[in-house]
Order: structure tokens, then sequence, then C-alpha cells
DNA sequence: GTCTATAATTTGATAGAC
DNA sequence: GTCTATCAAATTATAGAC
């Protein structure tokens, strides 16, 4: 955290913004470039060409909203306390990087074939373990008679969705729903988590 | 639904599937005039340029995911048979048209300025009795008490989310949770409209 | 209305001086 | 390493014949 950043970092930095905003096609090499403060040239230099800077900056921002969290299922607390304390970190880890989630979606679903390669390779390095020690939780929670004989993977589904479809569909459901973005944003997140475990657990609860 | 299909249609319907498969800009000119089986030029004859078909589009498209599906609320059912049938029809609805949620979301977040006019002229246009009359319907459960005393909107989020998250986050979600794409995914879409009504009522009854 | 050929523009990529 | 100037390719848009 140095008060002089690389150039290599200001350009990582710069086209991840631009980059996550636009889309791979929307975002353009000079708009990276003015972004990070540097020359469109040197984007080559340190990148070779656009297809390997986007590659870099999916991998960054893939490990960014994947890569962490799991550790709260590995701890002894109850099932309530977990999913309270996944719940609130998660809607937290999303607020701040709100763009993230549409732009890998977005990205994995329009990108077909080019961006298969990719994807499978971050998946090889064990990121995984959000999904993977979220789900064996559930299953240990259902035996101990804790919840439902539900699916694990739909439930697991159902958390992620209720809290991540509220930030991608903002831009539309501030409108339907007349939530102000300026003030009344942060009570209604607040709000949501609550009513989030909330609905999930007595739902879930046998 | 007659034999020959005038060049303008059979133009708005393969620029519907490029775009909304591409996006505005991964979307090529060339690419929706070879879908449609015309010449390239024909598209700037009958759209003027790529902006102006963009348009159309997006108007077209979001026409389809919202003006339907209100006269769910409109009966006189128990709120639990309203639900029931809504999470039935808009699964289908969605599932049928996997690709759009996405596509209004992204291109929504993404076209910032540009877009907006299409927006608000499209909500100017009467097409939102979706949302408005599934939430006075909650509201109205509510005061009957056959909901808990919930915000609706949260509720409303809660409810659209858990439909339209799976199929917006499918091509992740199937390889995370091993879901065969052509064996057992029309099970689990199944399993999954039972579980979300189960949850939910469960989630929200007093 | 529809086509082919071509112009105009945008944008990614490189050469070469410093 | 960094910049300016320039090239090359892709892509949108138009002209003009039929």
């Amino acid at each position: 955290m140095n008060g002089k950043e690389s150039t290599e970092q200001k350009i990582l930095k710069a086209a991840m913004v631009i980059f996550v905003q636009k889309g791979r096609h929307g975002a353009k090499m000079q708009e990276i470039a003015d972004a990070a403060g540097i020359n469109k040239a040197m984007l080559h230099y340190y990148f070779r060409n656009k297809e390997k800077l986007y590659a870099k900056v999916f991998h960054n921002v893939f490990a960014k909203i994947f890569g962490s969290l799991h550790k709260i299922f590995e701890t002894d607390e109850s099932f309530e306390n977990k999913l309270t304390n996944f719940i609130d970190q998660y809607t937290r880890l999303i607020a701040e990087n709100q763009q993230i989630p549409l732009f890998i979606m977005r990205e994995i679903s329009e990108g077909a074939e080019e961006l298969k390669p990719i994807f499978n390779e971050i998946l090889e390095e064990k990121k995984f373990a959000l999904p993977i020690t979220f789900i064996e939780t559930i299953n240990n929670s259902i035996q101990k008679g804790e919840i439902r004989k539900i699916d694990s993977r739909q439930i697991f589904i159902t958390i992620i969705g209720s809290v991540v479809f509220y930030f991608i569909a903002e831009p539309i459901l501030s409108v339907l729903l007349k939530v102000d973005p300026d003030f009344q944003r942060e009570n209604f997140i607040e709000e949501r988590k609550i009513i989030v475990v909330d609905i999930i657990l007595n739902g879930i609860k046998p």
C-alpha cells in the first residue's frame, strides 16, 4: 500500500473498473489507458493485447468474489449463527463490489467458447471452498434435524440468490420500488439482511 | 403467423437473438444480417443505424418479460394459490427466455446515460402492472394476517430473486453444483418450483 | 426493396524516438 | 519504460445499380 503504484498495478486497477462496468467488448483500450493515467501503448507493453489483459482481470475479479468467506462455515457455531454471519458478510462483500456478480455472469454466458479455458482453469485452483463447505454445512444440519430434508443445492441457490439478486437488479428495482438510492439505500440493505435471514430460517426449519 | 414474414420482422427476430446473446457491443451487424438471411444494407434501410435497431429490440424484450402475469394477482384465490401459480408460470416464462433477465440487467447497468431515455419511456407505458399488483397483494395478505408483517418490497425481491437467480447464474451453478444440463436440468427446475414455494410460504407465514 | 461495392470510422496493435 | 505517430483490421454506414 505504498504511495507509488507500479504501472502494471495502475493498469490492472483501471482495467478492472472499466471491464467490469462495460464488459469485454464495451470496454475500449483507450478508455482504460485514460483511466490508468498512462498511454495506450503501455497496455500492450505490459499485457501484449486486449484479450490477455481481459483474462487477467477476469481471473482477479473471480477470485475476489469466490476466494473468501468459506471460513464462516468451518466453525462450531449453530446453523442459525453461521447463516446470519454469512448473509451479513456476504451482503457486505457484494455491496462493496456491486457490479461484479453481473459482470461474471454476463461474461460467462456471453463469452461462450473463448472464455471456457479461463473459467475452467480458475475452477481448478480450488477457489471453490465456498459452495462446497456451504453445502456440506447444510447437509450436516439436515442430518442433525435442524433443517427440513430439502435438496441442499436448492437451499444454497435460494440463499445466494436472495443476497445477490437485489444488487444485480438494483437499477430496475430501485425505480420499480421507489427506493431512493442516496437516502434510503443503506437502510434498505440493512433491513434486507435481517429479513432474508428471517425468511430463510423460518422457511427451512422443521 | 403467416408463412411469409416481412423483412422487417425477420430482422427484428434475428436482432433480438443476437443482441440478447452478445449484448449491444458484442453483436455485429453482419452477424444479425446473416441470421436474418438478408443483406447488411437492409438493416440500415429499415432501422437507419445500429443504435436504433438496438433500441427497438430492447423495447420489445423488455415488454416481453414485464408485460404479462399480473393477472394472476387479480383473482380471488388464497395467497398460497396465487403464489404457487405465479412461481409456476413465471419460472416457465423465464426458462423459455432464459437469457433475457441477464440481458436487461446487463444493458441497463452498462448503458448508463444513453439507455436511460429508452428505459424511462418504457416505464411510462404502464407495463408495470406486475410489481404493483404483486406488492399490493402482499400488503393485503399482511393485513388479513396471512403473512407476517414484513416489508412487502423485501418479500417481492426475495420471491423474484428466488425464481430468476437460478437462470441468470446457471452457467456457473451447473458447474459448481454438478447439474447435468442435458439430463437433470428439467427435473431440477421442476423441483425448484416446489421448494421455492415451500420455503417462501413457510418463511413468511405467521 | 434488395443487392454489391465502397467509403468512413472506430479501435486494436506496432514502430521507433527518447 | 514511456511516449507520439502511424498502421492494419474490423465494423458501421452509404452510394448507386437493378
